[in-house]
DNA sequence: CACCAAACGTA
DNA sequence: CGTACGTTTGGTGT
């Protein structure tokens, strides 16, 4: 066998590299917006991609070490004593970078007892007796100990990973004037600080080599150490002892016995998505090209992975009564595309198991189909919202959605939304749904038609359904699909905007906030940016001198509450300006961007987002509505251009109240929450009566005020800590007030608990109708990244089941609405309330409606307390 | 032009 | 060191 047609293996000690590359890369350029620090993955993996591109290994395998303990630490408890625990923040990324080799395909080797170099020299000896090419990179020196005529050692350099320097026999013979497998004695004369082990003093690398050389070996020189003269003689002579341990321990084992040899870590195929998932999370984007390059495959479009595209049918080009008659012979579920333009249809395509049909649309193909589209027939449909409101818009109404996939995707996946079909027909058919390059004036490939799509929709659905556990599609079947339906009407209605009001308003807080400027920089003697954080903490922090604020990550901050304090601590005119002209622009900018929105019916068409959330809430876009601000006395004249539209009477708003508390109330069974909320007595003056140990009516408000943020902050898995900073309280207090609660309402604890402990378990949270949400980071050994999840996990399931109560309440209100036969509709949805636009004459029954249809939408052991309000505008109807 | 951080609005 | 969102702005990098 040639060199050339050798194969060639490569092993990486990842452990000691990646803690080179955590040294070498600066923390604050590789962290993730939740606090996990990827620099030593970052690094790692760079270095990594570097070394597979150049060296082009047929095999491969990262090595770890599992424990700082090993053999070695048992023999000599004092072997690597020295080192200072590795920083947690470096240890929380080893599991991630695990991961990403993983996902890479990268074979990841670690062993119990055994450090990650026994496995290197045990993987280098048996892969050079097998006839391969060795390559070993690690950062620890007795590696060298492993080079010979086939195993070359990549040992990075002092700058860190960025530059690997080669060893082979010649290059370590030229070091170190020794052959490699004398290098160990070398280290053992010398002693190695990093590993606790002293050696001979006063002997160094050049002794060292010029006694063994003299002598041949070490042993021989052991042998003869009374023949040493001088000094070191007698040195070496006191640390015989010494010298032995020190060869005994960094000899590398040869022969751990290892799950596989050299010859199964073969280069495999990477997974494309979960490389891609992976370094979503480590927010990598220019690492996974270089990812992909590196090992062989094309990151972007993942064709490499897709397994060949099944061919989908010819679809037939029908005529109207053709289309009619094809939908309408079709027994079971039908795939079903509407392609738009500007909201309104031109292409619509089916698809059954193995057929398909299409046609372009036209008033004969929605005459035609009208019925069928109507009926109940199942129909499964990608991002459905948007093809029902242009059915909606043409005077069709969609019956008989069996599933969307786009939302069945996200009931499995919260936090990944696979956005497109496309990725659905990735991650569910493995395949490649075809898609016309639209950089491409011709397009060279083409892209499916739509009785292709549909059967691609056809075939995802059946897939996803398969594998969705039954209490996920039924939250799938009984909340999503009806919801989606009424978020379609409710986008389509809009509401109603006073432009007088907003113009009137804006031009109004326009002048305000020019006048504010001008005083502001009056104050300071100078023109400034006062929209400019970085502009502003240079006038407060080096003109002004102000004491130094929480710290960003670019400096200080300049939010409001800082400011807030600033001003009392060291009160300066500017400070009071610009909180004020803060709060003049942003009402302003709301206003506007309000204005603009207006379509020309006078109405604001938001969009909600029914794959918004990872919780199970909405979200509202394009304008958002679900933020318009009612704080404070002023901003409710925003709400107050939200108006009853022409051809109705009134605004009602309903809102449950307090309805996350009632739900762990349901949750924890509780008794005495329980029974604060069928007492009829405020909440939190009874919680507050019981912390306290006083009457109802002896309850001041700052007790009040105390135990409510109490009870919200434990909805969000709030601590001491920020209870305290949240009341302005000593620690101690508010640790006390905890203790005082929990004491009171030890269940509430007992289920938190609980509830996150079962998220360990379970790898996921459930809301009350069995919606999931899955936790990966629960067992991270990062702190910040698992203390982050617990508490998410502990508000998912409050927060999750009142979104799902809500949107029982929603689509049911619909249904009844329409079914009496009334023209009042849901215009709005902000998480616990609706905004409802009643007719003429309809108020008693649609309100009657409201109420009961929210109070039932759930059967917990506590009520579901609405409070209803009515007036002109939204201000006047909200309470 | 694309992307990020800071700030701030809501439940 | 309290959950869930979306939008705007300024600033920076491509």
């Amino acid at each position: 066998m040639t060199d050339a047609e050798k194969p060639t293996l490569l092993v990486v000690d990842g452990h000691s590299l990646a803690y080179r590359a955590f040294y070498a890369l600066p923390v604050d350029n590789f962290s993730t917006k939740d606090g996990q620090h990827t620099n030593g993955i970052y690094g790692f993996l760079s270095m990594f991609v570097n070394l597979v591109k150049a060296e082009k290994p047929t095999h491969l395998a990262v090595a770890f070490d599992t424990s700082r303990q090993s053999f070695r630490t048992r023999e000599y408890a004092e072997y690597k004593a020295n080192r200072s625990e590795s920083p947690a923040e470096f240890k929380g990324q080893i599991p991630l970078l695990q991961e990403c080799l993983e996902a890479m395909g990268v074979p990841v080797l670690k062993k119990e007892d055994f450090e990650a170099d026994d496995i290197l020299a045990t993987l280098a000896t048996q892969g050079a007796a097998q006839g391969f090419e060795v390559l070993v990179c690690s950062g620890d020196r007795d590696t060298i100990q492993l080079v010979n005529d086939d195993v070359t050692l990549l040992y990075p350099n002092v700058q860190g990973v960025s530059q690997l320097k080669r060893y082979d026999t010649a290059a370590v013979i030229e070091k170190y004037g020794l052959p490699p497998e004398q290098y160990p004695d070398i280290a053992a004369l010398v002693g190695e600080t990093s590993d606790n082990l002293p050696g001979v003093p006063k002997v160094g690398e050049k002794t060292a080599v010029k006694w063994l050389t003299q002598w041949g070996s070490l042993d021989a020189l052991l042998e003869n150490a009374d023949k040493v003269t001088g000094v070191v003689g007698n040195n070496l002579r006191e640390h015989l002892d010494g010298v032995k341990r020190n060869r005994a321990l960094n000899r590398l084992l040869r022969d751990v016995e290892l799950p596989v040899g050299p010859s199964d870590l073969e280069m495999k195929p990477l997974d494309g998505q979960a490389v891609r998932d992976i370094f979503a999370r480590l927010e990598f984007r220019t690492l996974l090209p270089r990812v992909f390059d590196a090992l062989g495959a094309d990151a972007g479009d993942g064709a490499e992975e897709a397994r060949p595209t099944a061919t989908a049918p010819t679809p037939a080009l029908l005529d109207a009564d053709a289309l009619a008659a094809w939908a309408g012979e079709s027994t079971d579920t039908v795939g079903l595309t509407l392609v738009l333009a500007q909201g309104a249809p031109v292409q619509i395509g089916l698809a059954r198991a193995d057929s398909a049909a299409e046609a372009t649309w036209s008033p004969a193909v929605r005459d035609a189909l009208a019925g069928w589209l109507a009926s109940d027939a199942p129909k499964v449909m990608a991002d459905a919202k948007p093809q029902v409101k242009a059915l909606l818009r043409e005077g069709l109404a969609l019956g008989g959605i069996s599933s969307d996939v786009i939302l069945a995707g996200w009931l499995v996946r919260p936090s990944f939304p696979d956005k497109t079909l496309g990725d659905l027909v990735q991650r569910y058919l493995d395949e490649k749904l075809p898609e016309a390059d639209p950089t491409q004036l011709v397009p060279e490939t083409e892209g499916a038609t739509p009785g292709q799509l549909a059967w691609f929709i056809r075939r995802v659905a059946e897939a996803q359904r398969a594998e969705l556990p039954e209490r996920v599609a039924e939250v799938l079947d009984d909340i999503e699909m009806p919801t989606l339906t009424a978020l379609a009407d409710m986008e389509l209605a809009g509401v109603a905007v006073s432009h007088e009001k907003l113009s009137g308003f804006s031009a109004e807080l326009g002048a305000r906030a020019d006048a504010l400027a001008r005083d502001a920089y009056a104050a300071i003697g100078h023109e400034v940016n006062l929209g400019s954080p970085k502009q502003l903490q240079e006038v407060l922090f080096d003109e002004l001198q102000l004491p130094k604020t929480r710290k960003t990550k670019s400096g200080y901050t300049t939010d409001a509450a800082a400011l807030a304090d600033l001003q009392e601590s060291a009160p300066h005119p500017f400070l009071d300006l610009l909180l004020k002209h803060r709060e003049a622009t942003k009402l302003k900018q709301i206003i506007d961007a309000l204005d603009t929105a207006t379509g020309p019916d006078g109405r604001i068409h938001t969009t909600y987002v029914q794959t918004g959330s990872q919780t199970g809430r909405l979200s509202s876009t394009d304008p958002n509505l679900q933020n318009i601000p009612i704080r404070t006395e002023e901003s409710r004249r925003i709400r107050a251009a939200f108006e009853v539209g022409e051809g109705y009477e009134t605004l009602l708003t309903a809102d449950y109240s307090q309805i996350e508390m009632r739900i762990m109330a349901h949750l924890s069974g509780d008794p005495g929450l329980i029974e604060a909320f069928n007492s009829g007595e405020d909440l939190h003056r009874f919680v507050g009566a019981r912390v306290f140990g006083v009457e109802p009516s002896e309850v001041t408000p700052a007790m009040r005020t105390k135990v409510k943020a109490m009870s919200y902050g434990l909805v969000y898995g709030l601590s001491a800590f920020g209870l305290s900073k949240q009341l302005r309280i000593e620690q101690s207090e508010a640790k006390k007030l905890m203790l005082e609660y929990f004491a009171r309402f030890g269940a509430v604890r007992d289920y938190l608990r609980g509830s996150v402990e079962q998220a360990r378990q379970d790898g996921y949270t459930e809301t009350i109708f069995g919606r999931r949400r899955p936790f990966p980071d629960l067992t991270s050994m990062n702190r910040v990244l698992r203390e982050n999840a617990e508490r998410a996990a502990l508000n998912a399931p409050i927060q999750g089941s009142a979104a799902d109560i809500m949107k029982v309440a929603l689509f049911r209100i619909r249904e009844e609405l329409a079914s009496a036969g009334l023209r009042s509709r849901v215009l709005l949805q902000i998480h616990d309330e609706l905004v409802v636009e009643v007719a003429a004459g309809e108020w008693d029954a649609v309100e009657s409606i409201v109420r009961a249809r929210m109070a039932d939408a759930a059967e917990l052991s506590v009520p579901l307390d609405v409070q209803i309000g009515r007036g002109d505008d939204w201000d006047e109807a909200g309470h």
